[in-house]
RNA sequence: GUGGUCGUAGCUCAAUUGGUUAGAGCAUUGGAUUGUGGCUCCAAAGGUUGAGGGUUCGAUUCCCUUCGACCACCCCA
């Protein structure tokens, strides 16, 4: 290229974004976490592709899963589309492979999803979903495991000052039946679920003004989304105003169940916390749903959703197929970390790092590297011929605990210096066939033992 | 998608109601320091003021367009 041919400018596109390893190793250490939970639960992993056939992402169609969409024209012609969520395409997986799989099927599904929608912060256009789900399963037992794995999950995660609220579609679509308002459903479920952030009036405001609904059917949705008191003192009060309408009952008595089974292993007040204002997930769920919320930075909303829903399969297959699961946002968790000052503080990839004294011994710093490795240490060696001192500098910002120093005194007397970097120390072992002396000391050091 | 605020070095910000060569701190690179990082000192590099057009003798400053960030709505992780 001559220095006349213009230059690209390196950009990306809006909403998406880099991630540069600093922003990479919490990223992957929470993907890691969330594996390793899911699995303790039973759940197996699997994947789709990124891009489908429009028409299986779109289902049933809706002005706003349009504008959501990225899609369009693949090479052969074809109506595709990039997916949005990870619920769709695991409807399409146990449609198509349901008498393979088996029921219950449990899977998660750590992926990228894509939306089109104007970004702000953490929220982005593309983002990683971490989902699990169990399809088949029709006990509320499958509903209480959720509640435990989200749990397990913000534990798992480092948060101990989190929320998981709790609340039953039946419950609130039986009382807009007993309200005469089942056919505004949507509508007063939107407007319930601003609350926290427009207050009541606000709601009421909202509910008789924009949705149309009388001041007393207002009136009623209001007192009851404004519920509070203990888990129990509200199903108790709920329990009194859904009676009569069975739908509403019946939800009742799945949400105490839920609660029940949840607290028999500590999962309750004030982590778990029913909540009749949660309205979200209209689309697709008909029984519990459960939104999570960080008491110290709820403005940035819920970082982990779901709920159950009866009907996961409909679109693609006349079978039965209910699934519970929920999904963790990811990069809207992480976001939240940053703006906390809770990052995982993360050290470099490996442990040690090999300066290099004389690139004569090359081949003897990458035996001691391979040693090192076969002792499951991770060991980088500086590859450049620079001076000493820029090699621990290199060491100091990567953030490497350990450098080995070995240069023609230490060949002489085959001993190895190593130096700790966060007090200066510098220790000498021998250089023996398994470097056994090294190897403990150095496992000690990272509390590896 | 609708409405709004804002874009100056990699980052955080300066630059007199439009005035000539756009500055500083941090970060980066090199040196002081040829077997040892952080601290300190010296130096260098880094900008078509997001981009394009317009008004003007003259634009970082005013106007339009566009790209991007953020905020509210919509929706949602």
């Amino acid at each position: 290229m001559s220095d006349t041919t213009p230059l690209i400018e390196p950009r990306v596109l809006k909403g998406f974004r880099d991630y540069p390893p600093e922003k990479m190793m919490p990223r992957e250490a929470l993907i890691e976490t969330a594996r390793r939970v899911y699995r303790s639960y039973g759940f197996a992993p699997i994947d789709t592709p990124a891009l489908e056939y429009y028409d299986v992402l779109a289902g049933k169609g809706s002005e706003e899963t349009d504008r959501q969409m990225y899609q369009f024209r693949d090479h052969g012609d074809r109506h595709v589309g990039l997916r949005f969520d990870l619920t769709v395409p695991l409807a399409r997986f146990v449609a198509q492979y349901a008498h393979e799989l088996g029921m219950p099927f449990k899977r998660y599904h750590i992926a990228t999803v894509w939306r089109g929608e104007k970004n702000q912060a953490g929220r982005y256009r593309e983002f990683m979903q971490c989902d699990f789900d169990t399809v088949g399963v029709r006990s509320l037992a499958s509903d209480a495991e959720m509640v435990l794995v989200v749990s397990d999950l913000m534990r798992a995660i480092g948060f101990e000052r989190f929320q998981i609220r709790l609340n039953n579609r039946k419950v609130l679509n039986g009382l807009l039946e007993k309200f005469g308002l089942r056919d505004r459903a949507a509508h007063v479920l939107r407007a319930v679920d601003k609350l926290p952030k427009i207050g009541a009036a606000g709601v009421r405001d909202e509910l008789l003004n924009v949705t149309g609904i009388s001041p007393t059917a207002a009136d009623n949705v209001l007192q009851l989304a404004q519920l509070h008191g203990s888990n129990e003192q509200m199903l108790t009060q709920l329990a009194a105003t859904c009676r009569g309408n069975e739908l509403a009952e019946t939800g009742v008595s799945e949400l105490q169940q839920v609660i029940a089974w949840s607290a028999a292993v500590g999962v309750q007040e004030p982590i778990l916390q029913l909540d009749v204002a949660i309205a979200r997930g209209l689309d697709y769920y008909t029984g519990t749903i459960i939104e999570t919320f960080l008491d110290d930075l709820p403005s940035i909303g819920s970082v982990c959703s779901g709920g159950r829903y009866d009907q996961l399969a409909e679109l693609f297959t006349r079978e039965q197929l209910p699934g519970v699961g929920a999904s963790l946002g990811l990069d809207r968790l992480l976001a939240a970390m940053e703006e906390l000052g809770l990052a995982p503080a993360t050290h470099t990839p490996a442990d040690v790092l090999i300066a290099q004294f004389d690139s004569g011994l090359i081949p003897q710093y990458f035996q001691i590297a391979r040693d090192l490795r076969r002792l499951g240490f991770g060991a980088e060696v500086f590859t450049d011929a620079r001076k000493i001192g820029q090699q621990f500098k290199y060491a100091d910002r990567r953030g490497y605990r350990a450098v080995i120093v070995v240069g023609a005194d230490e060949v002489a007397s085959r001993k190895i210096q190593v130096k700790w970097m966060a007090d200066g120390k510098q220790l000498e072992f021998p250089w023996d066939e398994n470097l056994s002396e090294m190897a403990s000391w150095l496992r000690k050091q990272l509390n590896r033992e």
